[in-house]
DNA sequence: ATGGTAGCACGGCTA
């Protein structure tokens, strides 16, 4: 049971790309961040024709979420709960029947943050981008405790734009003050980890140099000048499962690529 | 110090 997430910066743009990568990694379930597209004009042929059901939660021309999983999704609940103003599409989820037990799956992305405003106080300017990230975060901690309480196998994943620590950026020191290194999105990164979450690409492969996303600018993956932004965190009942999780680097050095590439998680059953 | 790249959609924002 493969499942894998891929922010793939506007599926109408990576149509090749994409369903290169479906035919060749072939994941069971696949989350999709930044779509940058709607609902009615996803191109969901690209999707289905391999198989994959599919289900969406776009707007139009940024962000932008997707489930898609060859086997049946169900239950599935689009945005994060916790402020009802908030339109911005960043969230599904939706379980998936495995043969041992179901799997819920949650997909993200979580706000950039940038440019951060502070006051004078040095706190988050009310009502600015980073502010928003730091927010949201909150709202994914509650819906994350509620998902813990269920006692259930929840894998949440996706583009987190949070850097957790200096060895998941080729160059810590140009991140210092960016909103996905802020010493406050590592905090909140780390209030998730400490609710009892695993990250499950750190419990598979410690140390530096392993990225998920490279600029496009400067011939960033050329130099392997990367951060590693999109995880995969698992509540227990969800690790005890895990076999290996692993970050599929092909996509990137594509035609046309994204400018993130896939992290794969593979379950038992 | 500036400009370097990309997507959406066709102007300017977002990253």
């Amino acid at each position: 049971m493969k499942i894998a997430s891929f922010n793939i910066n506007g599926v109408k743009a990576r149509a090749e790309a994409l369903g290169r990568w479906l035919d060749e990694a072939a994941p069971d379930v696949a989350v999709l961040q930044e779509i940058k597209s709607t609902d009615e004009t996803f191109p969901r042929a690209l999707i289905e024709d391999r198989g994959y059901n599919l289900e969406t939660h776009g707007q139009k021309g940024f962000n932008g979420v997707a489930i898609a999983s060859k086997r049946p999704l169900e239950d599935v609940r689009r945005g994060l709960p916790g402020d009802d103003a908030d339109t911005q599409a960043r969230w599904i989820e939706a379980t998936v029947a495995t043969d041992s037990a179901a799997l819920r799956i949650c997909g993200l992305y979580l706000p950039n943050g940038n440019p951060v405003e502070l006051g004078d106080d040095g706190t988050p300017k009310p009502g600015g981008k980073f502010a928003y990230k730091l927010a949201w975060m909150a709202r994914l901690e509650a819906r994350i405790r509620a998902l813990l309480a269920e006692e259930t196998p929840a894998v949440i994943l996706g583009d987190y734009n949070v850097i957790p620590q200096p060895e998941d950026a080729a160059r810590p020191e140009a991140w210092r003050d960016d909103a996905l290194f802020r010493p406050e999105s590592r905090a909140a990164f780390r209030r998730l980890l400490n609710l009892g979450l695993s990250d499950a690409f750190r419990l598979r492969q410690p140390g530096p140099g392993h990225y998920t996303f490279w600029d496009y600018q400067g011939r960033a993956f050329d130099n392997n000048n990367g951060i590693r932004i999109d995880h995969v965190l698992l509540t227990p009942q969800a690790a005890d499962r895990l076999e290996d999780c692993t970050i599929d680097t092909a996509p990137r050095a594509g035609a046309k690529p994204s400018d993130h590439t896939p992290i794969i998680a593979r379950f038992a059953a």
